[in-house]
DNA sequence: GGCCTATTAAAACGAACGTTTGATTTTAGC
DNA sequence: GCTAAAATCAAACGTTCGTTTTAATAGGCC
């Protein structure tokens, strides 16, 4: 087995503790103890920690990365010409990311819980792995949306991609933790179907946020400062 | 001065330090350093590192989430007996979040950033502490926003607020993680204008999600399990 | 079949960590 | 001005970390 599949036991562990417990937090001795591998493996096969979390990383996103640009292609292909809807470009995007992550050969879940977490990540390198892994894809899906909705100034899909990307990550990863606070806690089991009524539930979400009214921005400061009108008696203190 | 500057000295050093490397990521060494203090200094003062990162926390916290339920008592009050409209409860828990969060004695961004990242934080207590925090203030906004959308089911009001929490999050923190990616990079100092053209956007946003269309979901599997009508030629592969 | 390469194994390295101790200084009350 | 409590300080403790080193083990090729 020269291709090691001890390779492969690592990264499976790596992925559940860093999703587990953070990534300062697994130590490599507990990696490899679980993984019944030698705690040299991990230098051998990544270098060292840092190669690790960007294997960990790289191997899922290079996956859903493809499938994403697939299922653009080929909905842009059936489209010809005419623009998509946006919710097919929603969904080719955000669907896909958790039809794919949610599936058993992903580890269920397991990695996007770490990927939503490392996207908040102080640390540079997986800022840096994230943009470049992503730059393609993100690329190409604003241009749809730009298509798509020809209307809206592009400065605000921007922006509105981004709070999509946020809502997504956020519905994964601490799906737990305010929830846990209001005390919902699935009243009938009719919570906690998992994807079924969550991918939905998100979908209307994102495009109703995605179509949501313009809002009446600040004058931008190019004209002069104080051109603004305000009504008097403001609400500010 | 028998109330300690250096108390107060070690917990702003140690939010920006928090924030800005993370967690595990600062040593007490670098934060009593910088903050001119002695090392023994943090567990005098928070016991260990556990108890710095939850002071650390909660001064910010008491009083943004303080401020939140004085806003909404007072929005109660003058609306009389009638509900309050969305926006006016949006506004009020995360307008206020982001006014307060962004000010310049707040640390002007700082904590915003270390509370967004927080959230998705593995650590047990973290996340048991944010659930304490939060328990009031999520409870009485949610029954607000029960009461201002009578027609939505209060399920998809829980997972709608959880949504905007995420979209709100991800704006502050991540702020620049996929941006990057993608090249925006303020192509004319009209983007990073901060809270004023950020908060109207992410208002709108947050708002058109609030308000969307109802998602139809699977049917429930109270019923028998084939029950449910489905279109022919469904769009799943 | 013996050399080369890939892989694992065990042990040790130095550095950095959070925490504790005990002495010392500063503050406030009478 | 004395005393007790609060606050600060320097130093050390024991642990754990990522990484490296050295030796041993398993295949592929001529």
């Amino acid at each position: 087995m020269a291709e090691s599949d001890t390779r492969e036991r690592i990264l499976d562990v790596a992925e559940r503790l860093f999703m587990a417990h953070g990534y300062d937090a697994s130590s490599m001795r507990q990696i490899t103890s679980e993984a019944g591998a030698n705690l040299a493996a991990v230098n051998y096969h990544f270098r060292n920690k840092d190669g690790l979390i960007q294997a960990v990383l790289k191997r899922r996103l290079n996956a859903i990365n493809s499938e994403r640009l697939r299922v653009l292609d080929a909905l842009e292909t059936a489209a010809g010409s005419k623009p998509l809807k946006p919710s097919q470009i929603v969904d080719a995007f955000f669907g896909t990311l958790l039809r794919m992550g949610s599936s058993a050969e992903y580890g269920g879940n397991t990695f996007l819980r770490l990927l939503a977490r490392s996207i908040t990540e102080p640390s540079d390198f997986i800022r840096a792995l994230l943009a470049e892994e992503y730059a393609d894809v993100v690329q190409r899906y604003r241009e749809a949306l730009f298509r798509a909705l020809p209307d809206v100034p592009k400065t605000e899909i921007v922006w509105r991609f981004h709070f999509m990307l946020g809502a997504t990550s956020y519905a994964i990863s601490g799906a737990d933790a305010l929830h846990l606070a209001a005390g919902v806690k699935s009243n009938d089991a009719d919570d906690d179907e998992g994807l079924d009524t969550l991918l939905p539930r998100l979908m209307s979400f994102l495009l109703g946020g995605l179509r949501a009214p313009l809002p009446d921005l600040p004058a931008p400061k190019t004209a002069r400062p104080s051109a603004r009108k305000r009504k008097p008696e403001g609400s500010r203190k």
